[in-house]
RNA sequence: GCGGGAAUAGCUCAGUUGGUAGAGCACAACCUUGCCAAGGUUGGGGUCGCGGGUUCGAGUCCCGUUUCCCGCUCCA
C-alpha cells in the first residue's frame, strides 16, 4: 500500500538519538520496558507541547466557529456500545498451527485455511486452526470498589465520543450556530496487536480532534457539507505544512469503499513520508461521519440531540466533519522529517542535526559566553533571563565554542546568541543560525524582538 | 499469538576452545583555546535483560522468561 520511498530509514537512529538526548525513553525501562508506550523526556515534551499548543492555537483560538473541550478518559460503557466500538472494534482470530499464519475466523471459508499465493499447494492440507480467541482493541478496567462485571468501564478508544456527547451543552453554553465545531486534545487507549514502529503505533497515544457540526441540507449560499469537508481536507494539510513538514513528504490517501469505516460517508488520510520500509503512513484523517454518531448517542441514550435552527425553525441531526491528527504521529513526523547528518571533512562519521522548524522546536535559542572573562557570562546570563520570559532558552559555558553550537544543531536549536568581548563594550551579540550558519550582529536588546520575528 | 533474530556502560559495539569485562563517543571536574565539535589531566558509571541449570568456575553452554527488531495476522 504505502508507496515507494527516496528517504532513507532513520528510525533506528532517531531511537537512539531520542533516548540519548531526552525525547522519547521507554516506559519503564528499568524494569525491562513496557511495549509499545514512550514517555517523553525534557525535550520531547517541549517539541510535543509546541505541536499542541500550536494546533489548539490555529483550531480554538483563532477561529470564531470552534469552541474548546476536555472530557473524560473514563465514559459510561453505553457510550462504547452506542458507537459499535464494543461490537466492531472485537475481532475473532484463529491461528493455523500448520502454517504458522492468522487469520480472522469471520473471514474464513468452511473452517479451512486460505490459500495465499505464496504458498505451494497442498501446504494447508494439514490445516490446524485453533479455536477463534476474541481480541477487543479496548483496555477495561473497574469502576468503584467491586471488580464484577457491572462494573467494567472502559479507557476510550478515541476522544471523538466524548465530543458527541457533550455536542448539546457546548453549543447551548457557547451559544454557537451550525457551523461549528468542537476542539479537543487528549489521551486515547488502544489495545493494539502488534504495535511497533516506535511512537507511530502505541497503545497510549495522543489525539487531536474536531468535530465540526455542518447543516445536511444547507440552504442556498451557505457551504455543504461536502464543501466543508474539501475545506477541511485543505485546511489540515496547510496546518502541517506550516508546522514545516517537507511539502513533498505529505500527500492525500483517499480511502476507496472498502476502505471506509462504518460511520464514514467520505475520508482522507494526510500521509507523511516516514522514509524507509514505513514509507507513506497516516498522521490525520479527515472524516466524513455523517450524523451516525449523533444517531446512535440519540437512539441509545433516548435524549434528543437534535440542533434548533431558531431562524429557519428548523431541527435536525447536523453531519460532522471530523479531523483526527496523531500529536504522537506528528511528533514523530517532525523528528524524522528534522534529522540529518552532515559529514564532517576528515571524519568517518557525521554529525546529527535535528533541523526543526523554529516554530516547534525544543529549544529556540542558546545564549553562550564566548570567554569565561571580561564579565561575558554575568552578560550572557543576565540576556538569558530576559530571553527566558518569552522562549526557551538554555545558556552553555562548558566546552569549546564549537561544541556547544554542534550540541545544540543535535537538538535543533534554531537560534544561538553568543556574548563576546565586544558585546561588555557595546552591548551587542551575534545570533547564528543553524541552517545557514549566518551570523547577525545585533543590539543585545534587540535579541527578543529578533527571534519573536523568526520564530512563528 | 506463531516463526526467526537480538539483548554487554547513557549511545554504538568488542569480548578467543568457559577462567572473573573493555574501546570509542557521551557525561562530570579542572586546565587550555576562544566563532563552528571530538586538546590535556583526572574521575564517575556495568551483579553482561531477568530466573534457573550444567561446571571447580558462565558474558560465553543448556532451559525458561521478559523486552525489542523482522515476517505472519490486525489496525476506526
Amino acid at each position: 500500500m504505502a508507496p515507494a520511498t527516496n528517504h532513507p530509514d532513520v528510525m533506528e537512529k532517531l531511537v537512539s538519538l531520542a533516548k540519548r538526548r531526552g525525547f522519547i525513553f521507554q516506559s519503564s525501562e528499568i524494569y525491562g520496558g513496557t511495549g509499545s508506550v514512550w514517555d517523553y523526556g525534557p525535550l520531547g515534551v517541549e517539541l510535543k507541547k509546541n505541536i499542541k499548543d500550536r494546533w489548539w492555537n490555529a483550531m480554538v483560538r483563532q477561529r470564531d466557529d470552534i469552541e474548546g473541550l476536555d472530557a473524560a478518559i473514563l465514559m459510561h460503557p453505553k457510550v462504547w456500545e452506542a458507537s459499535g466500538h464494543v461490537a466492531g472494534f472485537t475481532d475473532p482470530l484463529v491461528d493455523c498451527k500448520a502454517c504458522k499464519a492468522r487469520f480472522r475466523a469471520d473471514k474464513l471459508e468452511d473452517g479451512q485455511c486460505p490459500r495465499k499465493p505464496s504458498k505451494k499447494p497442498g501446504e494447508h492440507a494439514d490445516c490446524q486452526l485453533t479455536e477463534p480467541r476474541l481480541f477487543n482493541l479496548m483496555f477495561k478496567t473497574f469502576m468503584g470498589p467491586v471488580e464484577d462485571s457491572a462494573a467494567v468501564v472502559y479507557l476510550r478508544p478515541e476522544t471523538a465520543q466524548g465530543i458527541f456527547v457533550n455536542f448539546l451543552n457546548v453549543q447551548q453554553a457557547s451559544r454557537q450556530k451550525v457551523p461549528f465545531g468542537i476542539a479537543q486534545i487528549g489521551k486515547a487507549f488502544r489495545n493494539e496487536i502488534t504495535p511497533g514502529n516506535f511512537t507511530f503505533r502505541t497503545r497510549e497515544f495522543e489525539q487531536m480532534e474536531m468535530q465540526f457540526f455542518v447543516d445536511p441540507q444547507a440552504p442556498a449560499g451557505q457551504m455543504t457539507d461536502m464543501e466543508w469537508f474539501e475545506f477541511w481536507k485543505h485546511q489540515r494539510m496547510a496546518w502541517h505544512r506550516a508546522l514545516g513538514l517537507t511539502e513533498s513528504r505529505l500527500h492525500f490517501h483517499q480511502h476507496t469503499p472498502q476502505e471506509l469505516a462504518h460511520y464514514a460517508r467520505a475520508a482522507f488520510d494526510i500521509q507523511f513520508d516516514f522514509g524507509g520500509t514505513l514509507g507513506f503512513q497516516e498522521i490525520e484523517g479527515v472524516h466524513h461521519r455523517s450524523d451516525f454518531d449523533l444517531g446512535a448517542h440519540q437512539a441509545a441514550s433516548g435524549k434528543r440531540l437534535e440542533y434548533v435552527d431558531q431562524v429557519a425553525n428548523r431541527r435536525y441531526l447536523p453531519y460532522v466533519i471530523e479531523t483526527s491528527v496523531g500529536a504522537d504521529r506528528v511528533t514523530l513526523a517532525a523528528l524524522v522529517d528534522a534529522y540529518r547528518e552532515e559529514a564532517v571533512p576528515g571524519e568517518d562519521e557525521g554529525r546529527v542535526v535535528l533541523g526543526f522548524h523554529p516554530t516547534i522546536a525544543p529549544i529556540k535559542a542558546a545564549v553562550f559566553a564566548l570567554t569565561k572573562k571580561d564579565g561575558q557570562p554575568e552578560f550572557a546570563t543576565k540576556l538569558r533571563d530576559e530571553l527566558r520570559a518569552r522562549f526557551t532558552v538554555d545558556y552553555d559555558e562548558s566546552g569549546s565554542i564549537g561544541k556547544r553550537y554542534r550540541r545544540h544543531d543535535e537538538i535543533g536549536t534554531p537560534f544561538c546568541v553568543t556574548v563576546d568581548h565586544q558585546s561588555v563594550g557595546d552591548g551587542t551579540v551575534t545570533v547564528r543560525h543553524r541552517d545557514t550558519l549566518a551570523q547577525d550582529r545585533i543590539a543585545a536588546s534587540a535579541v527578543s524582538a529578533y527571534l519573536d520575528e523568526r520564530i512563528r
